[in-house]
DNA sequence: TTAGATCGCGCACCG
DNA sequence: CGCGATCTAA
C-alpha cells in the first residue's frame, strides 16, 4: 500500500484517498474537514452513516487521532453496533479502543468508573420509568399529595423534564419559593424521590446524563481527564439531543477539549416530548463560532416520487432551513393510498397488498408497517395472523418490560445491589410468601429507624416480632440472596438458581392461569439471553449484564428480523429503511395525534414524524386510514389527516371507500375506485350522530378488503346451489361463482331477498349443505 | 393480614 | 382492552 501517512505502525490503516472514493463532494468535504466544530446537515437517506464512519477512519488514517481518542455517540445500541461494524470493516483491529455507544451507555460507563466521587458504588441500579412511577406513587400517598391531584405519571414527567433541563430539586424549590403550594409539593416529592434513589444506590434514566454533567462540574479534574482522553467527539442524530446532553457535549469540548462533529436533520426531530431541543442544531453555528456547515441533500435511498411527497409535507413547516432532497434513482412507483371503513379493513388492505407483493417476489423482511401508537398494532396483528404473514413487532410491550422478566432481573439486581429497595419490594412476595403490604411497611419503618435497607431489615426479621411463618419467609429470602451473592457461578446459572430456589418457576408451573405458561417460556428465553451474554462476554460481570439489558431500545431487537414483516411505531422507525413501507392511521387524532394538536409546536412535530416515516421508504409507499376506528373502548368516526392534503394529488393513487365531501379534495380520488367490485354493506354502526346517513351504505372496497368480520376460510369451496349461512345476513343460496382459489367470489341470494357478492375466503360464512 | 376476584377507569411517542 | 384500586372471603 502506498500510504500518505507516515506512521509505520498503521499498516492496517486504509489510504486516506481511498476513504473518500465514491463519495459525493459534500460527503467528501465532511470526511476531510479538520477543525474544531463541524455540522453536517444530513437529509434523510443522504449517507450520513457512511460519512461518519469514513470520517472516523479518515481521522485515524491521517494521523489526526488515536482510536482511544474517539468518542462516537449514536441514538440506539443498534446504530452503535452498526457503526462499530462498519468502522471495523474499514480499519480492522485499529478500531479497537474507540468508544462507540449511546449517550446513556457512555454515561453509565463514566458513572460506574467514578462512582466513588458521589458516594455511590459502581454496582448502582438503573431505574426505568416504571420504577420511578412506583416510587412516586408511594411518596404521593405518604405526603397525601393526591389532594393536589398529583399523579405518579404527572410528577414523573415533571421530574424527568427538570432533569433534562439540569434543574435539581433545590434549584426548583428556590424558584418557586412559597407562592404555589402545588409547585412546593412537587419540589418536595422531587427531593424525597432523589433521597430514595440515593439510599437505594440507584439512578433513573434521566440521571444517567444529568449526573454525569454534575460530576464533571463538581470535579473539574475528572472532567479534565475525559477532555484529555476524548479528542474527537462525534454525535449522530444531534437534532434529538436535549439540554443535558448538550451540556455534556459542552463539558467535553470546552477549554480546548475535543473537536466536535455533529450530524443531524432538524426535519427529523421527533423527541420534543423527552426534552429534545431543536435549537441545539438550529443554533449550532452560534454555539460554536467558526463552525463549518455542510449540507447533504442527495438522497441515495428513495424514488423521486417518495421524496417529492416528503418534501411537500415538510415544506409546510415554517422556521426551517430549506433543503430539498433529490434522488437520481428515478421517478419510481406512485404512492398508493387506501381508505378503509374500519381499522380491520385497513389492516386487510395491508395484508392483501403484502400478499400481492410477495407473489411478485418481495421478501417479507423488505416490508415494514408503521403506526403512530402501539395500540394500532392489534388490528394489524389479527389480520397478519389470519393471512399467515410472519411478522414481528418492535417495541410494544418490550421483552424486558414484561413482568416476569422484570422479576427475574429484580432478583439479580438485589444480588448486585442489596440496597435496591425497589427491586426487593418487587419480588419479596413473588412468588407468594405471605409477606404483604403491612409486613413490608413494618420492615420499611425498621429500615428507616436504623438507616439500613429493606434487605438489612430482612436480616433482622427474628427481632421484629413477626410470627413464625413470616420470620421464616423473611430469613429464607435473606439467605437466598446472601447465598447467591457469595457464590461465583456464571450469571446464567446464577439466574436459573435464583428462579428455581426462590420457587418462582415452580409457582408458574403449578399455576392454572394459561398465561403463566408463556411467562415460563419467556423466562427460559431470558435465561438463554443470559447464557449468550456469558458466551459473548466471558469477563462480563453481573452488573455489565444488568446494564446492557437496562439500556436496550425497541429497535435493538431488530437484528434477526429475517423473513418477517416488521411492525413498529414511527418513532422506532427513525434511522431505518425498507424497500416497502406502509404508514397506517393517517387520521386526525392519530396522526396528528389528538394530544399533539393542543400543544404548541405539536403539529409541526407530528409533520416531522410523518416525514420520517415517508423517507424510510425506498421503492414503494402505502398510506392508509380508517374512517371508523375503535378507540377508548368504543368506535369513533374519524377524518382524514390534514397532512394528506399536503401531498400533491398526482403522486398518490387512491383506492378504497369513497370519502365524504369533507374528506380529501376530489382530485385525490382516482377513477379506478369506481370500478366494478363486490359490494358489501357497511356494518351497521351505531348512530354516529348523523341521522341523515343511510344506516347501510354501499361501500366500494379494495379487492379483498371485504368485511369487518374477517375469517380465513382457506380451502372452502362453494358452488351454485350450495346453501350457506352468513353471520350477518342469515341463510342463502349460492347463485353462481367467479374466480378461483383465494379469489373465489360467490353470488348469493339470501332468504330475505338480498343479493350479495362475497369473497369466500374472508366472508363470515359456513356451508350448510351442497 | 393476605390473596383472589371483581369492578371501573383511562388509553402517545422512548433510551 | 389492560391494569390498578377496591371488595370479600378465609
Amino acid at each position: 500500500m502506498t500510504s500518505l501517512n507516515f506512521h509505520d505502525f498503521s499498516t492496517s490503516l486504509p489510504d486516506a484517498d481511498e476513504l473518500v472514493r465514491g463519495l459525493n463532494p459534500q460527503q467528501r468535504a465532511a470526511v476531510e474537514y479538520r477543525g474544531a466544530a463541524l455540522l453536517v446537515v444530513a437529509g434523510a437517506g443522504s449517507g450520513k452513516t457512511r460519512v461518519l464512519t469514513h470520517r472516523i477512519a479518515s481521522l485515524l488514517a491521517t494521523g489526526d487521532a488515536w482510536p482511544s481518542q474517539v468518542l462516537a455517540i449514536t441514538f440506539t445500541n443498534k446504530a452503535a453496533a452498526e457503526m462499530r461494524d462498519r468502522v471495523g470493516t474499514l480499519l480492522g483491529r485499529e478500531a479497537q479502543g474507540m468508544w462507540i455507544s449511546t449517550f446513556h451507555s457512555a454515561c453509565v460507563r463514566i458513572l460506574r468508573a467514578e462512582a466513588e466521587h458521589f458516594g455511590y458504588t459502581s454496582g448502582f441500579s438503573i431505574y426505568d420509568a416504571q420504577d420511578s412511577r412506583v416510587i412516586l406513587k408511594r411518596l404521593i400517598k405518604k405526603y397525601r399529595a393526591d389532594v393536589f391531584t398529583l399523579t405518579p405519571r404527572g410528577v414523573a414527567a415533571k421530574i424527568s423534564k427538570m432533569k433534562n433541563d439540569l434543574v435539581d430539586a433545590d434549584a426548583y424549590l428556590r424558584t418557586t419559593s412559597g407562592s404555589d403550594p402545588v409547585a412546593r409539593m412537587i419540589g418536595e416529592l422531587f427531593r424525597e424521590y432523589e433521597a430514595e434513589l440515593r439510599r437505594a444506590n440507584a439512578f433513573d434514566f434521566d440521571d444517567l446524563i444529568a449526573q454525569t454533567v454534575y460530576l464533571f462540574r463538581a470535579f473539574p479534574d475528572v472532567a479534565e481527564r475525559y477532555r484529555q482522553r476524548f479528542r474527537h467527539v462525534l454525535v449522530d442524530e444531534y437534532q434529538d439531543t436535549n439540554r443535558a446532553q448538550y451540556a455534556l457535549i459542552r463539558e467535553l469540548t470546552r477549554d480546548g477539549g475535543a473537536s466536535l462533529t455533529v450530524v443531524g436533520d432538524s426535519d427529523q426531530s421527533i423527541y420534543a416530548f423527552r426534552g429534545a431541543d431543536i435549537r441545539n442544531i438550529s443554533e449550532f453555528e452560534k454555539d460554536f463560532p467558526g463552525a463549518k456547515t455542510i449540507l447533504l441533500e442527495q438522497n441515495y435511498r428513495s424514488s423521486q416520487t417518495i421524496l417529492d411527497a416528503a418534501n411537500a409535507v415538510i415544506g409546510n413547516n415554517t422556521d426551517r432551513r430549506v433543503k430539498r432532497l433529490w434522488s437520481d434513482l428515478g421517478t419510481g412507483e406512485r404512492i398508493q393510498g387506501f381508505v378503509g371503513y374500519t381499522a380491520h379493513e385497513e389492516a386487510q388492505f395491508v395484508v392483501d397488498t403484502i400478499g400481492a407483493l410477495r407473489d411478485e417476489g418481495t421478501r417479507y423482511s423488505d416490508i415494514a408497517v408503521f403506526y403512530r401508537t402501539n395500540a394500532q398494532s392489534r388490528a394489524l396483528e389479527d389480520m397478519l395472523i389470519r393471512g399467515g404473514v410472519p411478522y414481528r413487532i418492535l417495541g410494544g410491550t418490550r421483552f424486558y418490560e414484561r413482568a416476569e422478566i422484570k422479576d427475574a432481573l429484580a432478583y439479580l439486581t438485589i444480588v448486585a445491589n442489596p440496597n435496591d429497595d425497589q427491586a426487593l419490594r418487587r419480588v419479596i412476595n413473588s412468588p407468594k410468601r405471605g409477606i404483604g403490604d403491612a409486613s413490608i411497611a413494618q420492615l420499611a419503618s425498621f429500615a428507616e429507624r436504623t438507616g439500613g435497607s429493606l434487605f438489612d431489615a430482612l436480616g433482622h426479621a427474628e427481632e421484629l416480632g413477626f410470627g413464625p411463618k413470616l420470620r421464616q419467609a423473611m430469613s429464607g429470602f435473606h439467605a437466598l440472596i446472601t447465598r447467591a451473592a457469595a457464590g461465583s457461578e456464571p450469571l446464567d446459572e446464577l439466574a436459573r438458581n435464583l428462579l428455581e430456589s426462590s420457587g418462582y418457576l415452580a409457582a408458574l408451573a403449578a399455576s392454572r392461569d394459561p398465561q403463566d405458561e408463556s411467562r415460563a417460556e419467556n423466562l427460559e428465553e431470558f435465561l438463554s439471553v443470559a447464557a449468550e451474554f456469558v458466551e459473548a462476554h466471558p469477563d462480563g460481570t453481573l452488573v455489565d449484564f444488568l446494564t446492557e439489558v437496562s439500556l436496550v431500545a425497541a429497535v435493538d431487537e431488530l437484528d434477526d428480523a429475517s423473513g418477517t414483516v416488521s411492525l413498529m411505531t414511527l418513532h422506532t422507525a427513525k434511522g431505518l429503511e425498507f424497500p416497502v413501507v406502509f404508514i397506517t392511521g393517517l387520521e386526525e387524532g392519530i396522526l396528528p395525534h389528538a394530544m399533539a394538536i393542543q400543544e404548541i409546536g405539536g403539529i409541526a412535530e407530528e409533520r416531522r414524524l410523518l416525514y420520517v416515516g415517508i423517507t424510510r421508504a425506498q421503492q414503494r409507499l402505502y398510506l392508509s386510514l380508517a374512517l371508523n376506528r375503535a378507540q377508548f373502548g368504543g368506535p369513533s368516526a374519524s377524518v382524514p389527516s390534514r397532512f394528506l392534503e399536503e401531498i400533491p394529488a398526482e403522486l398518490v393513487h387512491w383506492g378504497g371507500a369513497r370519502m365524504r365531501r369533507s374528506g380529501l379534495p376530489a382530485a385525490h380520488y382516482s377513477r379506478s375506485t369506481q370500478r366494478e367490485q363486490p359490494e358489501i354493506p357497511a356494518r351497521s354502526n351505531h348512530a354516529d350522530g348523523d341521522a341523515a346517513q343511510p344506516k347501510r351504505r354501499v361501500q366500494r372496497v379494495w379487492p379483498g378488503a371485504l368485511t369487518t368480520e374477517v375469517r380465513n376460510n382457506e380451502g372452502l369451496v362453494v358452488s351454485a346451489g350450495d346453501r350457506i349461512r352468513h353471520t350477518a345476513f342469515g341463510e342463502g343460496t349460492v347463485q353462481a361463482t367467479t374466480g378461483a382459489g383465494p379469489k373465489l367470489v360467490a353470488q348469493v341470494l339470501f332468504d330475505d331477498g338480498a343479493h350479495k357478492k362475497l369473497l369466500v375466503r374472508l366472508a363470515p360464512i359456513e356451508k350448510i349443505s351442497d
